[in-house]
DNA sequence: AGCACGCCGACT
DNA sequence: GTCGGCGTGCTC
């Protein structure tokens, strides 16, 4: 028997396949995990395949040594993944192995945490010396807790007397394995009935096919999942469900938990390397029905499929930004395909990509159009900061929202402000017209660069001096637009400087539970404002929260990016949703210097729909996804005259497919990644726009000519969320 | 990725 | 004379 085998390397060089010997008193299948002789080294490497007759030079074959584990880690189901999303996103076989198993249990290193119990004895009777004060107050300890105790409850007693007890053979030592049960909150489970909406979404989408629920916000779609995860239980089959990231899970999960029980593992970032494993073994053996969790979790090895649930679809952290890059909506269509069962995409506001396929036919549109409580949404006041300008306002705030701040803080209730804050580059505007600098090209705004002093176009590179007056007007008022959180609380506390104003970014919830802790905090205190970024935009409902004020709408507006009007109505609906959710009526006054951009007319008026076909015909007729696909091929190295080299050389063979493709290469040029260094590795990278007809020939042809020439490993992203 | 082989400069 | 620099190539 001869078996084919993936060394588990991230390296270019090894991203094949090696053929070994199974030694005949070896139970080798498809799947193990084992170690392997590999030159003078011994490595670890995934079975992909077992054969009668080898390819290679039999004489040269070695041996399997032993096998890491006793069982396949790797199901059948996930060596087919690994395929596609090796071809999909060019990916190195390994990297992609190395995403299906728990970080600990890489290297060999399978850690099972265990714990070592004591055990009273029966049949003992108190004839200890008098002097061993410690030991009889072990054994009084071991009394009150029904004769059980962890050595780390015996520790406070000290060691010296746990082990004298020990040999003495009055108390006896055990270890036990320890499941790390990740810490939930507790919740009621209470069984909604569903409306009529509800419930045609749960018996439509039951098919072999991809369904997107579109389903405003408060709609009611956790408990549409719930009730279509129920069903998949009972006939005998598990679920998947992918939730953003931790912001908004702990409610979903403890929701879940309380619905469903051991039946749900959970699998986040805020889990230890332990508790992830322990989750993972619990999906692994088939006691766990129903694995949640972020992005990764559509890597967990459940079996039987019955459902793949992605909820909040259009969300960014879907999609992985760094090392194997890959789409999470594709890695669920195949899992879906595979395994013949319904993939659901839920939204309040889909991605234009989405909508598209669906209007296309190629997805399901099941629609909830109404709150599940009756309630309107909030409505959404526009407020001209330009005008405010004129009228002599220069600060953060407009009267509006200090008026409605200070109604809010009279009547004991609660206020969030929040901070459109992405990223550290920003843009250029002048102050007395809104005017913003954008590229000519391409259409979307240029980045200051303050290194170089200038004013670059993240898609195409062309650069621009800055401005020292504005086009347009003339004036010379020009700023580059960027308000902190920190800004904004410090000068709240100013106008109002009795009233509680708490700030949760990036700075302040670096700390483990500190989310919790300003959350709780703020619901316990009235009246109170809470001022933040995207972090507060989901999740949490509070009750007593009146007042929702979006500083300055357009900073997500105005990225470089051509999604970026899409991720400002997103912003807008999610953010806007946490006000009035109760008896309360809710307010949001939007700030914003371009009060005429279509996307806030859209937004105000929860039309998404109305968004859709605005933006979808802006994008066919400026040629971006999905009417087109964009190709970024990504060099790096730590020799720069090496990366450039290499970008040139790869630059003037991909022209050349100019000859061939002619008009469906829309757009092609190399450049310095803007970030240009990034541990101390220098990035370069190669930019395409490519019309949908050939996009696969072409981008198929364009892997082979940079694998052909590259030595180190180049990472290709198809229409990437940010560049960097 | 790592490890060996291999071919050119300054040292006990 | 050799010790050692890291360029290139191979690992079933």
């Amino acid at each position: 028997m001869y078996v084919k085998i993936i060394i588990d390397q991230d390296a270019k060089a090894l991203d094949k396949v090696f053929e070994y010997v199974v030694p005949a008193d070896m139970d080798i299948s498809i799947g193990m995990r084992v170690y392997v002789p590999f030159g003078k080294r011994i490595l670890q490497g995934f079975v992909v395949d077992l054969t009668e007759n080898c390819e290679y030079d039999q004489s040269k074959l070695k041996k399997i040594i032993s096998k890491i584990e006793d069982f396949s880690a790797i199901k059948p189901e996930m060596l087919d993944l690994m395929q596609f999303m090796a071809k999909r996103n060019h990916l190195k076989l390994a990297s992609i192995l190395r995403l299906f198993l728990p970080a600990e249990m890489r290297e060999g290193k399978v850690k099972e945490l265990f714990e070592t119990i004591y055990h009273l004895k029966d049949g003992f009777n108190d004839d200890l010396p008098k002097n061993a004060k410690k030991q009889i107050e072990i054994i009084n300890y071991l009394r009150e807790n029904n004769g059980h105790g962890s050595s780390s409850e015996l520790a406070k007693f000290g060691y010296g007397a746990i082990n004298t007890l020990a040999k003495k053979g009055v108390i006896e030592k055990e270890k036990r394995e320890i499941k790390r049960t990740p810490f939930v909150l507790s919740a009621e489970s209470k069984r909604v009935t569903l409306n009529a909406s509800q419930s045609h979404a749960v018996e439509t989408m039951v098919e072999d096919k991809t369904y997107l629920l579109h389903g405003v916000t408060g709609s009611g779609k956790t408990e549409v999942y719930m009730h279509i995860i129920e069903n998949v239980l009972s006939q005998g089959k598990n679920a998947i469900m992918l939730v953003p990231e931790i912001s908004l899970t702990p409610q979903i999960m403890s929701n879940f938990k309380a619905r469903f029980g051991d039946l749900v593992a959970l699998l986040h970032s805020g889990l230890s390397a332990g508790e992830r494993f322990d989750e993972w073994k619990r999906i692994f053996s088939g006691e766990a029905r129903i694995a949640i969790g972020a992005r990764s979790a559509i890597f967990a090895p459940v079996e039987n499929v019955g459902v793949i649930i992605i909820d909040e679809e259009h969300e960014q952290s879907y999609i992985s930004e760094s090392n194997p890059r890959f789409d999470t909506h594709d890695v669920a269509e195949f899992r879906a395909r595979y395994n013949h069962c319904p993939l659901i995409l839920g939204s309040a506001t889909p991605s234009i990509e989405s909508y598209e396929r669906a209007k296309q036919g190629l997805y399901t549109l099941v629609e909830l159009p109404v709150r599940a409580n009756g309630k309107e949404l909030p409505q959404i006041q526009i407020v001209d900061m330009m005008s405010e300008l004129r009228a002599g306002n220069s600060g953060i705030f407009s009267n509006q929202l200090l008026a409605d701040l200070a109604n809010v803080i009279n009547n004991k209730k609660q206020a969030m402000i929040f901070i459109n804050r992405r990223g550290y580059s920003s843009f250029l505007r002048c102050r007395d017209c809104g005017y913003i600098a954008k590229c000519v090209d391409c259409d979307v705004s240029l980045v200051y660069h303050r290194e170089d002093n200038r004013l670059k176009c993240h898609y195409c590179g062309k650069q621009f001096k800055v401005l020292t007056h504005c086009p347009i007007c003339g004036s010379e008022n020009i700023k580059r637009g960027a308000v902190g959180t920190e800004q904004v609380v410090q000068k709240l506390q100013e106008i109002f400087p009795d009233v509680k104003i708490l700030r949760m970014d990036n700075d302040t919830t670096s700390t483990k539970n500190a989310h919790q802790k300003i959350l709780s905090e703020f619901k316990n205190t009235l009246p109170s404002i809470l001022v933040g970024t995207q972090m507060i935009a989901k999740g949490h409902d509070f009750e007593n929260v009146v007042l929702v004020g979006i500083v300055d709408a357009d900073q997500s507006l105005y990225h470089a990016d051509y999604r970026s009007t899409e991720r400002t109505f997103q912003l807008i609906t999610q953010v806007s949703g946490r006000a009035g959710r109760s008896e309360n009526e809710g307010k949001v006054v939007l700030q914003t210097y371009s009060p005429r951009h279509y996307v806030y007319k859209f937004a105000s008026n929860y039309d998404y729909k109305g968004f859709f076909r605005k933006e979808e015909n802006i994008r066919q007729t400026s040629q971006f996804p999905p009417f087109t696909r964009i190709l970024r091929v990504l060099f790096s190295d730590h020799d720069e005259n090496y990366v450039r080299e290499l970008l040139k050389m790869c630059y003037t063979e991909i022209e050349k497919l100019r000859d061939v493709y002619g008009e469906q290469i829309i757009y092609l040029d190399a450049m310095k990644s803007p970030i240009k260094r990034i541990q101390d590795k220098y990035r370069y990278q190669i930019m395409m726009r490519l019309k949908l007809d050939k996009a696969d020939e072409i981008e198929d042809k364009v892997f082979s000519i940079v694998d052909g020439l590259a030595k180190t490993s180049v990472f290709f992203e198809i229409n990437p969320q940010n560049l960097s």
